[in-house]
DNA sequence: AGATTAGGTGTTACGTTATAACATTAGCAT
DNA sequence: ATGCTAATGTTATAACGTAACACCTAATCT
């Protein structure tokens, strides 16, 4: 029996992603090294929003990887300019993009998060209700710096 | 020359909320105890929105008031309850609710937080909007935990 | 009034998220 | 190899928040 699972990070859709990663990274000029691999694929294996310290765990007591959590920090926030991952404020947690290994341009989503147990959902909200909403925010003189809204939410497993 | 300026933190509008904090307080048999209301009147002195941290801090130093910061923590949760003042988590800061004063039943509201120097300003949206985000977080099988809903912004004055 | 009880506040310690600063290492170019 | 830049390791610290316990004050009861 091994110190830790080490179980196939790489099972098929984590490989696409990495895979889909690497090329990103490279017609974009920048280096997804290992270690930058490795957090995104913990990333994108744990299927939940992590904080940065719960990530570095998770790289460590499932992956194998030893990763210090202050790396993680720097690492997120490159994985971040990459397109490849948020960061959702109000839960102080960060996610794999799920459009990361779509073809398509991804359109402008929102976040839901399930405050208890953090899975997250991406939606796309009704353009009608998004431009009723600028305006209202407008009109009050204030600009909303985001249009990737984050909404504290219950999912249907943890709501009674 | 004072230690503090001990400026007349109850101005008119200070006053009015105040009176009307004691009064509901008095309604639901809870107490606004002397280091409450002084809580309370330094944030409506302050006009933004202000951590705890910075709350205790703007009580010292602006009106002579001294209270502990995990005092403040619990006096900020007492008058919360008593639907005198919003946590707002994205900001992770805390506001007077801007409607305490008024007569009418508040509607359901909207905060708009300023990044950049934290003025609040609060909204109400449109009801089809709201409703069409409640359906579209529905349709993926979550829901809001609140309707209160917090946006990111920046002001007309922190804009470029 | 005095005793009892509950509520409120002071105080200390600690947990979590995040950043800063500097040392060290790895990868690349000449 | 030399030197440069980027990436990571390491340590310290800041900001926000909670927990636990001690102490004091205010309300209630007899």
């Amino acid at each position: 029996m091994a110190l830790h699972s080490n179980k196939t990070e790489a099972d098929s859709s984590t490989h696409n992603i990495l895979e889909y990663a690497r090329s990103q990274c490279e017609s974009r000029g920048t280096r997804l090294t290992e270690k930058r691999r490795q957090v995104l694929a913990g990333l994108v294996d744990s299927q939940r929003a992590l904080s940065a310290y719960e990530l570095a765990d998770y790289c460590r007591d499932e992956l194998g990887y030893s990763i210090q959590a202050m790396s993680v920090y720097r690492i997120l926030d490159f994985l971040e300019e990459e397109n490849l991952v948020h960061r959702l404020n109000l839960a102080k947690k960060y996610v794999a993009c799920s459009h990361i290994a779509c073809n398509h341009e991804h359109e402008l989503s929102q976040f839901l998060i399930c405050k208890s147990c953090f899975k997250v959902q991406e939606i796309t909200i009704d353009r009608n209700a998004m431009s009723s909403l600028n305006q209202a925010v407008e009109a009050v003189g204030f600009n909303l710096t985001s249009q990737q809204l984050e909404f504290d939410c219950l999912c249907g497993e943890c709501d009674d």
